[in-house]
DNA sequence: TTGACATGAAACCAATAGGTGTTATATACT
DNA sequence: AGTATATAACACCTATTGGTTTCATGTCAA
């Protein structure tokens, strides 16, 4: 894995799905290191370089208790990737947004809104 | 790059700064290779192995026009990742549901609500 | 205090990522 | 037809990823 001199964004560390499904153990509760290598058909040492690199990211923190390491979820850090994936919500799928974005954006067009059956 | 035997998937896709920046030159207009080669410090090559990967996660899609090939945005893929994010949602943001989920799952904690100032 | 346990740290490895340059092919222009 | 253009297809290089194993350190429990 990394443990590079770099740090990594959120984007590289979801990047990846074992780091994704890490995320997602964490989310339901606090689990220290060996608890989530369970979870995996890796060992300790790769989970462990997963996590460092999810800290990095600033999307988990760990604690010590004892002996062992806790992780939790820090899901704060996502909201740069929702920012990010705001800037092209307004190009699909959502068709109020999209027409908000026609609406600010492109008054000249003449648009109607016609009510159709399956308005019913 | 990679030209990899497989595929790339929407995550791996914008984890490249370098393809998020392209995602962005896309939204506003179709381009040809060639021309958004000209917004970034490498070669044509390059660029055009970023455009591969993103044909693959199904973000960009490219049609050739005479000898060129322009590529357009195709956002919908990116609702994967949007499905994605709103399963962590519930965990930030809303500082009540993340309150409720802290008492559901961390009772053990020592956890003190303070009243300050601010909150009169 | 002696062991068992949980983690940290390091060296190592194969595969992939991100880039380069060169050559080949199809299209467009005159 | 002949030449210039836009891209595709390769081969190649280096750094990073994602994993391993081994060894060292600190902590709990008997």
């Amino acid at each position: 894995m990394s443990t590079s001199l770099q740090k990594h964004d959120v984007f590289q560390a979801i990047a990846d799905p074992t780091r994704r499904d890490i995320l997602r153990l964490l989310a339901d509760k606090e689990l220290s290191i060996l608890e989530i290598t369970g979870h995996f058909p890796m060992t300790r040492t790769a989970i462990a370089k997963h996590l460092h690199i999810l800290s990095e990211a600033e999307l988990v923190s760990g604690r010590k208790v004892g002996r062992e390491k806790r992780f939790r979820l820090q899901p704060e850090s996502l909201d740069e990737l929702k920012q990010w994936l705001s800037y092209f919500e307004q190009f699909w799928h959502n068709k109020l947004s999209m027409l908000k974005h026609i609406v600010e954006n492109e008054k000249e067009m003449d648009i109607k809104v016609i009510k159709t059956d399956s308005d019913k």
